[in-house]
DNA sequence: GCCGGCACGC
DNA sequence: GACGTACGTGCCGGCC
C-alpha cells in the first residue's frame, strides 16, 4: 500500500526554531531551525516509512489570498533573518536526503498539501501530513491524518477524525467555519470580534456552519447576535481565507516523489558541515554503515613479535569489551607507528618479553584513547604501562566536556580522520554481542589506533591554542595513571560486617513492612510508587500534594508534608531509607567484592562531568551514606587492607566558598575567611543584620542552605524547595545575600557578561565549559545557562585544586617512597590507607599538599582524622 | 531492555 | 513557544 507523507517545510521549520535554542556551528552559522527539521525528517523516515514523500514551501510574499483581503498575514512578525538563513540549508539538506521539495507562485505549502492530499485519498493511499498549523486539521479524513507538533518538535499528536472530534467535538470541514467565526490573530483573519474557539464551537454544534448559522440567525439572542451581525461580512471572508485550496495549480506527478534512498554521502558531508554529530551517529548506525565505503587498511598479524616494530611515538589500541575493565579478558592489540600497522593477538602479546619491556619502558612514548582503562586492564596482567604521554579521550574531555566522546569514532569524525565503526556497532550491543574473527577485529583496532595517530596532533594544538595544554599535560595525564592506580589498589572490605547488617536490616525490613501493611489495611508493595500512591491517597485519602507524569508523587518531600496526617507515613519513610540501605548499599557492595583480591574496586570516570569533577562507578563509592547514623554505619565495612594500618581521611573545608572568595575578591568574603569564622554564621549575621549571638538555629540553616545555593548554583525556585519557602522568599535571601557580598554579586554578573561575549566560561586551572543556551530566548534555558556560568567557575576551580593536590600527593609520596596508599577521592576529601609508622608523616604532609596546592587569596584549610575503619575516620 | 521515580553523596 | 530548575550513580517497578 502507498503511503504519501506531506511536510508544511515553514511551518516545521518555525517551529523548530522557536523551540530549540539558537545554535550555531564553528563558522558561526545558525543550525537550531534545520536541527529541529532534519530530526523531524529523521523521525518521518524511521516510522512512517514512506512510499512517496514531499516537502512543501511558501512561496513568496502574497497569495492568492490577498485578493481577498489585503492585510491578510498583515502585522505578522518578519521572519527573523537567523531563520531566513537556514531555510536554503534546509532544501540543500532535502536534495541529499532525496526527498522532493516544492512551492508554487502565489500559494502556500497548504495549499499544496491540501491539493496533493485530496489526490492522494481519491487514489485510496494512505496520507500523512506533518505541521504546527491547527489550519490543516481541516483535511482530515478517513485516510488522512495530520500529525501536529506539541511540545519540541519530534514529539507530535497524530489527527484522525476520532482525535478532532475529541478535541473540538466538531469534524474537520467544520475547521474552517470555526476559524471564520473565531478568526487566526498570527495569520491576522478577522473572525467574528467576541467569538472565541468556545463560542464557535458551541455555535457550530447548533448550526453546523457558518451558513447555517447566518439562515438561523434569529435564534441566536443577545449581545453574541448583534456581535454576529455586525461581523456577518468577515465571518464570510475569514472563512474563506481559512480554506485551504484542493484545487492549486500544483504540476506535480506522484512518479515525482516516490521517496528513494538517501545520498549518504552528501548526508554525512552536510551533517558533518553542519557539526550534527549526534544525528550523524543516528545516521550512520540506521543505515549508513552498510553504505560507507570503508577501504581496508594495510595490517600486519604479529604472530611474533619483533623488536623494530615497537617504536616511539606509538598509537596504541588495548581493547578490552567489557566495560567493566577490571580483570578483563583483553581481546587484542593494535599498534600503529612509523613502522606501519600491526595486531598483536593477546596470548602473543602476554608471553613476550620483548613486548614488556616496550610497554613498560617510559621512554616509549605511547598515544592511546583511555589511558587508564589500558593501563588497568594491563595492569591485572602484571604489565605496568608506562609512557603514556598522550590520551586523545581526556584531550576531547578537556577541549569539550560537553563533547560525550566516549568513543574513537565521534572524534574521528568530529576530527575528519578515517571512518571507524562505533564499538557499539562492531560488536553489537546486550545479547548480540560478540566478538568478530580475528582479521575483522585486527582491522578494527587498527583503524582505532590508526585515527588515534591521526588526530594527536589536531588535539594538542588545539589544547594548546586553548591555553590548556598545561591542565592537559600536568595535571589530567599525570591524574590518569594515579587514578588507575588507586582503583587497581581498591578498597578492602568486612564481608562479614555487611553481611551482618544486610540480616539485621533485612529482618528489621520484614517487620516495617508487616506494620504498613497493617496501617494500610492491605498488602501491597511499598517499593512501588504506582501501588504506594494509590494506598495513600485513593484508600487513605491523604491530601495530593504534587502530582508526576504518571501518577501521584511520593517523594520524601511530600510524604514529609503528610507527616502528621497518618502514622503510616513517618513508617513508609523509614522504610524507605533502610530498603535503600539494603539493596544499593548493602547487597550492591557485596556484588561487587572482587572474586580474587575480596577488595572493591570502583572505576573513577574522568571525562564525564561538565565541571571536571570525577564520578565513580561499580560501585559509586563517592555516594556511600554518612548524614544519618543509621546509614553511616555501613562504613564500618570499608577498613584497611593491611594490619596495623588506618582509614585516613582529609577533607577541605568549605573549598567551594573560598575559591569564591578568591575569585570574586569580595572584601567581606576573604575577611571572614581569613579570620577563619563559622562561614554560615557570618552569612547569617549579614543577612539577617544580626550580631554573633542572635543568630539561631533557624537563621544558620538558612544562611547554609543559601551558601548551598551559592555554591551549586541553584536558583530561587531550588532555594525555595531546599527551605520549604516560596519562590519571592527565596529570591529576597538571594538579594539580600547578594547585597552583603557585593564583590560576589559583581563576579555573578561579570561572569555572566563574560560567557556571553566568549560562549564558555574557565576555571583557574583552565577548565572550560561552553554554553550555548546563554543567548537564549528561552528563559528557562538561558536562566540555566547563566547559573551555570556562576558556579562552574567555583565546582570546577574546587575539582581543579583537589586533582592537583593528588598530583602533588602522589609525587611527595613517591620521592619519600610511602607504603600508605591513596584509595578514594570523594569531591572535596581524600581517603588514604596509612600504615602505622607513616601516620606521624602523613598527618603532617597530607593537609599541607593538599592546603598547598593552589595559592588563594584566602586559606584553604583541611580537617583530617583517621581510625580502624572509614566509619571511624570522622 | 528502557524509562520514570526515588534516594544517596558532594 | 515554553523540551525544567547544581552534579552525579544506582535501585526498583512497570512497561514493551
Amino acid at each position: 500500500m502507498n503511503k504519501l507523507v506531506l511536510v508544511d517545510g515553514n511551518s516545521i521549520a518555525y517551529r523548530a526554531f522557536f523551540a530549540l535554542p539558537l545554535l550555531n556551528n564553528e563558522k558561526g552559522v545558525y543550525t537550531n531551525a534545520i536541527y529541529g527539521f532534519t530530526t523531524m525528517l529523521l523521525k518521518i523516515l524511521e516510522e512512517e516509512k514512506p512510499t512517496h514523500m514531499l516537502v512543501a514551501f511558501d512561496a513568496g510574499k502574497t497569495t492568492f489570498r490577498h485578493n481577498t483581503y489585503k492585510e491578510y498575514k498583515g502585522g505578522r512578525q518578519k521572519t527573523p533573518p537567523e531563520l531566513s538563513e537556514q531555510l536554503p540549508v534546509m532544501r540543500d539538506l532535502l536534495k541529499a536526503f532525496n526527498i522532493a521539495h516544492y512551492e508554487v507562485e502565489n500559494y502556500e505549502a497548504d495549499d499544496i498539501i491540501g491539493t496533493l492530499a485530496k489526490i492522494g485519498e481519491e487514489e485510496k493511499w494512505k496520507v500523512k501530513i506533518f505541521s504546527g498549523d491547527k489550519d490543516l486539521l481541516q483535511l482530515v479524513s478517513e485516510n488522512v491524518h495530520v500529525a501536529l507538533t506539541k511540545k519540541g518538535i519530534s514529539n507530535v499528536d497524530t489527527y484522525d477524525l476520532k482525535l478532532v472530534d475529541e478535541k473540538y467535538g466538531i469534524t474537520p470541514n467544520q475547521i474552517i467555519d470555526m476559524k471564520g467565526l473565531m478568526g487566526d490573530s498570527s495569520d491576522n483573519i478577522p473572525g467574528v470580534t467576541g467569538v472565541g474557539e468556545k463560542t464557535a464551537i458551541k455555535l457550530l454544534k447548533e448550526f453546523k456552519s457558518v451558513e447555517g448559522l447566518y439562515d438561523s440567525i434569529d435564534q441566536v439572542k443577545g449581545k453574541l447576535k448583534e456581535k454576529l451581525e455586525t461581523n456577518k461580512e468577515e465571518a464570510f471572508m475569514s472563512k474563506k481565507l481559512a480554506t485551504i485550496e484542493t484545487n492549486a495549480p500544483v504540476e506535480i506527478r506522484f512518479e515525482d516523489i516516490v521517496l528513494v534512498e538517501p545520498d549518504y554521502e552528501k548526508v554525512v558531508s552536510l551533517f558533518k558541515e553542519l557539526e550534527f554529530s549526534s544525528l550523524l551517529d543516528r545516521f550512520d548506525s540506521e543505515e549508513g554503515e552498510c553504505h560507507e565505503n570503508i577501504e581496508d587498511l594495510d595490517l600486519t598479524i604479529m604472530n611474533e613479535i619483533r623488536d623494530e616494530i615497537l617504536h616511539s611515538p606509538s598509537s596504541v589500541v588495548v581493547e578490552v569489551l567489557e566495560e567493566n575493565y577490571h580483570d578483563a579478558d583483553i581481546l587484542g592489540i593494535s599498534i600503529v607507528n612509523k613502522k606501519g600497522n600491526f595486531f598483536i593477538p593477546i596470548d602473543i602479546a602476554s608471553k613476550s618479553e620483548i613486548f614488556r619491556q616496550w610497554a613498560e619502558n617510559e621512554s616509549m612514548e605511547k598515544w592511546v584513547f583511555d589511558a587508564k582503562r589500558a593501563v588497568v586492564a594491563l595492569g591485572w596482567k602484571n604489565i605496568i604501562l608506562r609512557g603514556v604521554s598522550f590520551d586523545v579521550q581526556i584531550a576531547s574531555y578537556i577541549i569539550d566536556p560537553s563533547s560525550n566522546a566516549h568513543d574513537l569514532s565521534d572524534i574521528a569524525k568530529r576530527k575528519k580522520s578515517i571512518s571507524v565503526q562505533s564499538d557499539e556497532f562492531f560488536y553489537g550491543k546486550g545479547k548480540k554481542r560478540h566478538i568478530p574473527d580475528q582479521s575483522d577485529l585486527a582491522q578494527h583496532l587498527v583503524r582505532k589506533a590508526s585515527i588515534i595517530n591521526d588526530v594527536k596532533a589536531d588535539l594538542e594544538k588545539e589544547l594548546k591554542d586553548n591555553k590548556q595544554y598545561e591542565l592537559f599535560k600536568e595535571l589530567e595525564m599525570p591524574l590518569s595513571i594515579i587514578l588507575g592506580t588507586m582503583e587497581m589498589t581498591g578498597v578492602a572490605v568486612d564481608k562479614d560486617e555487611l553481611r551482618e547488617m544486610g540480616s539485621q536490616l533485612g529482618e528489621k525490613l520484614e517487620e516495617m513492612e508487616k506494620q504498613i501493611h497493617s496501617l494500610a489495611g492491605m498488602e501491597f508493595n511499598i517499593n512501588s510508587p504506582k501501588q504506594l500512591g494509590e494506598v495513600l491517597f485513593e484508600k487513605l485519602n491523604l491530601p495530593v500534594i504534587k502530582k508526576t507524569k504518571t501518577g501521584y508523587s511520593t517523594s520524601a518531600d511530600v510524604l514529609e508534608k503528610l507527616q502528621d496526617q497518618h502514622e503510616i507515613i513517618e513508617k513508609i519513610l523509614h522504610y524507605r531509607q533502610l530498603g535503600k540501605l539494603n539493596s544499593t548499599y548493602i547487597e550492591g557492595l557485596l556484588k561487587v567484592i572482587h572474586k580474587k583480591t575480596g577488595k572493591i574496586h570502583t572505576i573513577f570516570n574522568q571525562a564525564l562531568t561538565q565541571t571536571g569533577r570525577l564520578s565513580s562507578t561499580e560501585p559509586n563509592l563517592q555516594n556511600i551514606p554518612i548524614r544519618l547514623e543509621e546509614g553511616r554505619k555501613i562504613r564500618h565495612a570499608f577498613i584497611p587492607e593491611r594490619e596495623n594500618a588506618v582509614i585516613f581521611a582529609a577533607d577541605y573545608s568549605q573549598i567551594e566558598l573560598r575559591v569564591l572568595a578568591h575569585i570574586s575578591k569580595d572584601e567581606n568574603l576573604i575577611q571572614a575567611f581569613n579570620e577563619d569564622l563559622d562561614i554560615h554564621t557570618k552569612t547569617a549575621m549579614d543577612v539577617f543584620h544580626v550580631n554573633k549571638e542572635e543568630v539561631d538555629g533557624q537563621m544558620r540553616r538558612t544562611a547554609k542552605a543559601v551558601n548551598f545555593g551559592i555554591v551549586y548554583g541553584i536558583s530561587d525556585y531550588g532555594l525555595s524547595q531546599n527551605l520549604g519557602i516560596t519562590r519571592k522568599e527565596g529570591k529576597e535571601f538571594i538579594d539580600r545575600y547578594l547585597e552583603s557580598f557585593p564583590g560576589v554579586k559583581d563576579y555573578m554578573e561579570n561572569i555572566v557578561d563574560e560567557a556571553r561575549a566568549k560562549g564558555y566560561v574557565t576555571t583557574m586551572l583552565q577548565r572550560r565549559r561552553y554554553l550555548p543556551e546563554i543567548t537564549s530566548r528561552n528563559f528557562n534555558l538561558r536562566s540555566f545557562a547563566e547559573r551555570t556560568a556562576m558556579n562552574t567557575p567555583i565546582q570546577g576551580s574546587a575539582a581543579d585544586i583537589i586533582k592537583k593536590a593528588m598530583v602533588d600527593m602522589a609525587e611527595e609520596m613517591e620521592t619519600r617512597n610511602l607504603k600508605s596508599q591513596l584509595l578514594l577521592q570523594v569531591h572535596d576529601e581524600l581517603i588514604f590507607e596509612v600504615v602505622e609508622e607513616e601516620l606521624e608523616i602523613m598527618k603532617e604532609i597530607v593537609p599541607k599538599i593538599m592546603e598547598n596546592a593552589v595559592e588563594l587569596a584566602v586559606p584553604l584549610k583541611v580537617d583530617y582524622s583517621y581510625g580502624k575503619t572509614w566509619y571511624d575516620a570522622k
